[in-house]
RNA sequence: GAUGGCGUAGUUCAGCAGGUCAGAGCACCGGAUUGUCAAUCCGGAAGUCGGCGGUUCAAGCCCGCCCGUCAUCGCCA
């Protein structure tokens, strides 16, 4: 039997000079031990702060044995008197710096071994040992206020939906694999031999499906799961805040959203964001941002540089153009201090590179003129350039020359990207914006065929319904993304539901009715009863809590998260399973035969 | 699948034309210490320099392959 502890009448960040006097008794670890030998400093923390424990000189045997037994992150027990600290021993910088509690009776309730590393921010250990260890990382105060925050967004977030007619229903997380799209988490039947369910990847069909049944408002804080690369903002398995309403159109559900994350952040972050946010077609946001994320804390637009272009004997130029191909230049800003130096135009090349251009041309602004790079084909033309960039001494244009759009866009947005973060140019704050007029449609080259650019449920917009077979490419959705920062926070659309629609687009993304009959018929047969005009949006709760911790991986927001192998090195998983339970689920497992 | 960065005591890092290069802080162990607050002082233990192979009189350092990890591209409707 375990022996009875003294437990905690207080936490470490509730005494304060008015609780002087009173006889207390903490819970907490050893953060930092100061043995002065006679005299005895403890800082213990739980997590609601740090108090300090001192053992004073005219503590008995007991309690003096116990203090020099003491070791960084001893769990331990403190009984004692708390007491105001002289003026001149006031620590301002803790909440409890007032205060100290006199130790009477300290009790370790368990030992700690060697760290892994130290449970402090200033020595931040590597991200798999962190990873690791991850029950120890969870007890850094950075780590500490990340998961409380995010708890404050899903309360934040839960509060607002509670407030309205929205309804939060549970899906299954046992369904139905539908190949398309991302690789589905399957799991293997055991009641019926070589069938499987899967991990949804959103509850998409089902939130349609409630809406056929009447739950005209739903939300769900709902995990899901994809069987894909993970990445910084990405992970196998993750949440996303589910929302699909009956009876809207886009606008509806835009509107929706921003009264949301007005309300999330005024009550998490006591920040007042724009009633509305600025919206941006796929095409503008491409062409001015190369992104269909853009971030919008900074300017550095992109800009067509087809005009001055064709007037240069650049090759490159010229003959891009004449092929139908696009040029497009960024106006890098001079900034005191910083230099364009061979060596660093040659990173935003790389980096331009990585999305597809074959280079990035440049030419500086100097004296009234140009210079440099590929300014010698614009002989007798420096002062239309100047004229059309609007550069100003100093400033370097940068061009790529692409014959595909979105490769010329994204290149430079990349550039672009680079120059925020590089000149410094990027400001404090949240810069929501709206990306919507996406196309419906995108050819698959490997395929050769051509797929959903979202997802086939989308609503393709009323003016393209009668060439949706003859000219796909041209399509645009009723789809929409929020973007915040440069990410993508969410992503929803107006749901088709008619049951024809539907099929056409299945057989445009290459899929016969025999087939989506299989995999879809539910979904089909379920809009033949009167299906409610319907739509919804998915934003990121990971993905959220990331931008508002100030972090660039989700990782730093998710108590257990995977590595970017797609290993939890802390429970190593995944793992060999007993050969037992394979056969009870009828598996057998293929000895890779590739090499 | 591809490209790049990183891998040196428990940990964070330093190390260099290839030759006192096996080092420091913190942690750990022993001791001292009456007002600290990342306490301080003295002493100690601790490393297959990610692995294998190669070049060389000599490799932590150079080369090749491999492994691990992070970032990015592909991928992620």
């Amino acid at each position: 039997m375990e022996e009875a502890f003294m437990q905690r009448t207080v936490t470490c960040g509730d005494l304060r000079a008015a609780d002087e006097g009173k006889s207390v008794i903490l819970n907490g670890w050893v953060h930092r031990d100061r043995n002065h030998g006679a005299l005895h400093f403890i800082n213990l923390r739980d997590r609601y702060g740090l108090t300090q424990i001192v053992v004073d000189d005219d503590a008995d045997e007991n309690l003096q044995k116990a203090a020099s037994e003491l070791k960084l992150e001893y769990c331990i027990a403190v009984k004692g008197t708390v007491r105001r600290r002289p003026d001149d021993m006031i620590n301002h910088d803790m909440p409890t710096g007032e205060i100290e509690v006199k130790a009477e009776k300290i009790e370790i309730l368990s030992k700690c071994d060697v760290l892994p590393f130290m449970i402090d921010e200033e020595n931040s250990a590597r991200e798999d040992l962190r990873l690791r260890y991850r029950y120890l990382d969870l007890r850094t105060n950075g780590m500490q206020k990340r998961i409380a925050l995010r708890h404050e967004i899903v309360k934040a977030i839960r509060e607002y939906f509670y407030k309205t007619d929205f309804l939060e229903i549970e899906t299954p997380t046992l369904i139905r694999s539908t190949p398309e799209g991302a690789r589905d988490f399957l799991v293997p039947s055991r009641i019926y031999p070589g069938k499987f369910f899967a991990l949804p990847q959103s509850p998409q069909l089902y939130k349609q499906l409630l809406m056929v049944s009447g739950f005209d408002k739903y939300f769900q804080i709902a995990r899901c799961y994809r069987d894909e690369d993970p990445r910084g903002d990405r992970q196998l398995e993750f949440t996303q805040l589910d929302i699909e309403m009956s009876y809207v159109k886009r606008d509806d559900v835009l509107a929706l959203m921003e009264d949301l994350f007005g309300s999330v952040f005024r009550s998490v972050l006591s920040i007042e964001l724009p009633a509305h946010f600025r919206r941006l077609s796929y095409h503008d946001a491409m062409n001015t941002y190369g992104s269909d994320k853009p971030d919008l804390r900074f300017g550095i637009e992109i800009h067509d540089a087809a005009s001055f272009a064709s007037l240069s004997t650049f090759n490159a130029f010229t003959e891009t153009l004449s092929e139908g191909g696009y040029v497009k230049y960024i106006v890098a800003p001079h900034k005191d201090g910083f230099d364009y130096t061979r060596k660093y135009l040659a990173e935003l090349e790389s980096a331009a590179k990585i999305y597809g251009a074959h280079g990035l041309a440049w030419m500086k602004a100097e004296n009234g003129s140009i210079s440099g790079g590929v300014s010698k084909f614009f002989q007798g033309n420096e002062a239309k350039v100047l004229e059309e960039t609007g550069a100003k001494d100093g400033d370097v244009i940068l061009l790529v020359a692409h014959k595909d759009w979105k490769k010329c866009c994204t290149s430079m947005g990349a550039v672009r990207s680079r120059l925020g973060a590089d000149l410094g140019v990027i400001k404090p704050g949240y810069e929501f914006c709206w990306i919507i007029d996406f196309p419906l449609f995108e050819y698959n080259e490997d395929e050769g065929h051509w797929e959903a650019a979202h997802h086939m449920f989308s609503m393709p917009q009323a003016e393209y319904l009668d060439t949706l077979e003859s000219d796909p490419g041209s399509v645009k959705g009723d789809l929409y993304d929020l973007v915040l920062n440069g990410y993508e926070l969410a992503s929803g659309s107006i749901r088709i539901h008619d049951v024809e629609l539907q099929k056409r687009i299945f057989r445009i993304c290459n899929i016969p009715d025999e087939v989506s009959m299989e995999r879809f018929g539910f979904l089909l047969d379920a809009f033949r009863f009167s299906p409610p005009p319907h739509g919804g949006i998915a934003p990121g709760i990971d993905r959220l809590c990331m931008i508002i911790a100030g972090e660039s991986s989700i990782k730093e927001v998710i108590a257990f998260p995977k590595n970017t192998a797609a290993l939890s090195p802390m429970d190593d998983c995944p793992s060999p399973v007993d050969p037992k339970q394979l056969e009870e689920l009828h598996i057998s497992i293929v000895e890779d035969s590739k090499e």
